[in-house]
DNA sequence: GCCGTTTTCGGCCCGACTGTTTTCAGTCG
């Protein structure tokens, strides 16, 4: 039937077997498989479709002959004849009443069993009636933590997550306020997403080593960002910030802090895969140490590079602990050199924000930027920046924003005026073009070849369907004036979703033609996020990071940008702009050189 | 359902918390 489909429908399908499978009463390694190859396909820098048909997609980790044929059986005849049967015999609803905290697939299937609850609305009316607790191994208090869970909304409304710099900046405010309180010898440390630099994070994790453990855990409820505070120990404490999002102070022995920050910066499946691994070679990992089978002993570590090592791993960084194939590439060889045998992974050297020798992509008030283009060019100067390109909106940007050619033509005199005027720093003139709908530019040909650098983004029409919208954006790619795409899947964290573009298709026009992909370092978008921009680079695409400032303070935006760099596994070398200005133009399309 | 210094079967991470229990199942991170 259908000759292709996203790996994101792939995906949904394979997310949708598991939570039916796991309501069925399947055991949960089957269920786990299901989601390790969700979320497989989901990340995959290539069209599953594509290599299921070639007979190749069993290559992924998690994909065996059994899903590849499952995965053929949904393109061929648009559903798995297994998801049909489970969808007849679980109801649907069931899966919505497994989110709520407390409800798993045990109880819900326990309850769909002896009480026909088969919805949310079902499940209200039970708990209202009490009859829930009428059910063996349940009882008042867990009727009345259900009831409190729809009352909440718990299930219909997402759990509010914070941005990283908001998240970061919340967590070094408690780390601040707690040392402060916790006397001498105390240092609390950020773990958890956020310091793994994702995109967003529901909850804060603080550890600490401190003298006075009781003092320093109940000096939480005492801080100004705290509104509640649920427990205080010795062990540490959890609450809640004003903002809704929970913070759990965990209070380690000094030689038990690399373990325990190791344990809490996560992620989940970089644990679990870490132990899994760990247990082929008879070492189990807990938060509190590493027990040896042979010796019978359990070793602490003061840091986390003593975890990593007792494992036979080089440190890995916060950023690359995914379960991306990271403990793979940290696996200690032993590679024989011309004098001696030296400890070798196959881990990149991550890209840091020092590499970066200029920004590409910022506006003045010539569009919608706050700041002149001398004061934008003195601001990048002061970053140590030897290159900034002034890039305003095109022509049809609208928002009353948008620079006509004269306009722009005079905007390139005075960028050339103020490169002249300024030492230290190469002031560069481009613009950030629209791409239309029909996949042209705003503006003329001759007056594009007159710029120093061309970004061209989508700034409309948004919906448009995904095969419309590759076409769109691969003219761009393919138009031999434009440089580089503009924040090219246009999401915005945790409030627009990207457009529907084929990714892979994208990637591979771009390193066909030299076209350089945006990681857009704006904490809103960070576009290119990680998946991508590791797929691009590893297609063989050019990766240029820009601050998109739209103000001199704005340029400082650019630490995200290089923490999506540096989730994405790229090093110095993989990013454009890590280069002098003569040696990034050896990078760029031969039409711009 | 996947996968292999336990290779084609039999395993597949670790610990805390909660509520309901006389010893633990289910859930969560």
């Amino acid at each position: 039937m259908a000759e292709t489909l996203p790996n994101s429908a792939i995906a949904d399908a394979f997310e949708e077997l598991g939570d039916l499978y796991e309501l069925d009463g399947a055991i949960v390694h089957r269920v786990l498989a299901y989601r390790a190859a969700a979320r497989t396909v989901r990340e995959a820098p290539v069209s599953i479709a594509e290599l299921a048909r070639a007979g190749r997609a069993t290559e992924l980790a998690g994909i065996g002959d059994t899903l590849q044929e499952k995965i053929l059986t949904l393109l061929d005849t648009g559903t798995i004849p297994a998801m049909e049967k489970l969808r007849a015999k679980v109801p649907p609803g069931l899966i919505a009443i497994t989110r709520l905290p407390g409800l798993g697939p045990k109880r819900a299937r326990l309850l769909h069993a002896e009480l026909g609850v088969d919805s949310l609305d079902a499940l209200r009316e039970a708990a209202l009636a009490g009859r829930l607790r009428t059910v063996k191994g349940l009882g008042a208090k867990f009727e009345a933590s259900v009831l409190d869970a729809l009352e909440r909304g718990v299930g219909e409304r997402p759990a509010p997550r914070l941005l990283l710099p908001r998240a970061l900046e919340l967590g070094r405010a408690l780390a601040d306020g707690l040392s402060e309180r916790g006397g001498a010898g105390t240092d609390v440390r950020i773990a958890g997403s956020a310091r793994r630099m994702a995109d967003s994070v529901k909850d804060i994790d603080l550890i600490a080593v401190t003298r006075k453990p009781v003092t320093l855990a109940k000096s939480l409820a005492a801080l100004g960002e705290i509104e509640s505070v649920a427990s205080a120990g010795r062990a540490g404490a959890k609450g809640r910030s004003h903002s809704g999002v929970s913070i759990d102070l965990r209070i380690a022995k000094p030689s038990q802090l690399g373990n325990l920050l190791q344990h809490f910066t996560g992620s989940g499946k970089h644990n679990a895969a870490l132990r899994e691994a760990a247990v082929r070679g008879g070492l189990h990992v807990s938060e509190y140490g590493v027990y040896d089978d042979a010796g019978g002993t359990t070793t602490t570590c003061a840091s986390e590079q003593e975890v990593y090592a007792l494992l036979g791993l080089a440190y890995i960084e916060p950023e690359l602990r995914e379960d991306r194939g990271e403990l793979a590439a940290a696996s200690l060889l032993s590679r024989p050199t011309h004098r001696t045998h030296s400890a070798h992974s196959a881990l990149p050297e991550l890209i840091a924000l020092p590499d970066i020798r200029g920004d590409l992509h910022c506006h003045t008030v010539a569009s919608d930027g706050r700041n002149t283009i001398e004061e934008m060019a003195l601001a990048a100067r002061e970053r140590g920046y030897e290159y900034v390109a002034i890039t305003d909106h095109s022509a049809s940007h609208g928002f009353g924003d948008d620079v006509s050619p004269e306009q722009l033509r005079r905007q390139i005199e005075r960028v050339r005026e103020v490169d002249a005027s300024i030492d230290g720093i190469m002031v560069l003139a481009g613009s950030e073009v629209n791409i239309l709908p029909d996949g042209s530019l705003d503006y003329e040909d001759d007056l594009l070849a007159e710029l120093d650098w061309v970004i061209a983004s989508v700034h409309t029409a948004f919906t448009m369907g995904e095969e419309a919208m590759t076409e769109r954006m691969i003219a761009a790619v393919e138009h031999p004036l434009v440089d580089a795409i503009g924040h090219p899947t246009g999401r915005l964290i945790e409030r627009r979703e990207p457009y529907a573009v084929d990714m892979p298709a994208l990637t591979c026009a771009a390193a066909r033609t030299g076209t350089m992909l945006e990681i857009n370092a704006n904490p809103d978008r960070r576009d290119l996020n990680d998946i991508h921009a590791r797929a691009a680079a590893q297609a063989g695409a050019s990766i240029v990071i820009d601050s998109d400032a739209h103000g001199v303070e704005r340029f400082d935006v650019m630490r995200w940008g290089v923490a999506t760099a540096r989730r994405a596994w790229l090093t110095a070398e993989d990013v454009a702009n890590t280069r002098s200005w003569e040696r990034f133009a050896k990078l760029r399309k031969q039409t711009r050189q």
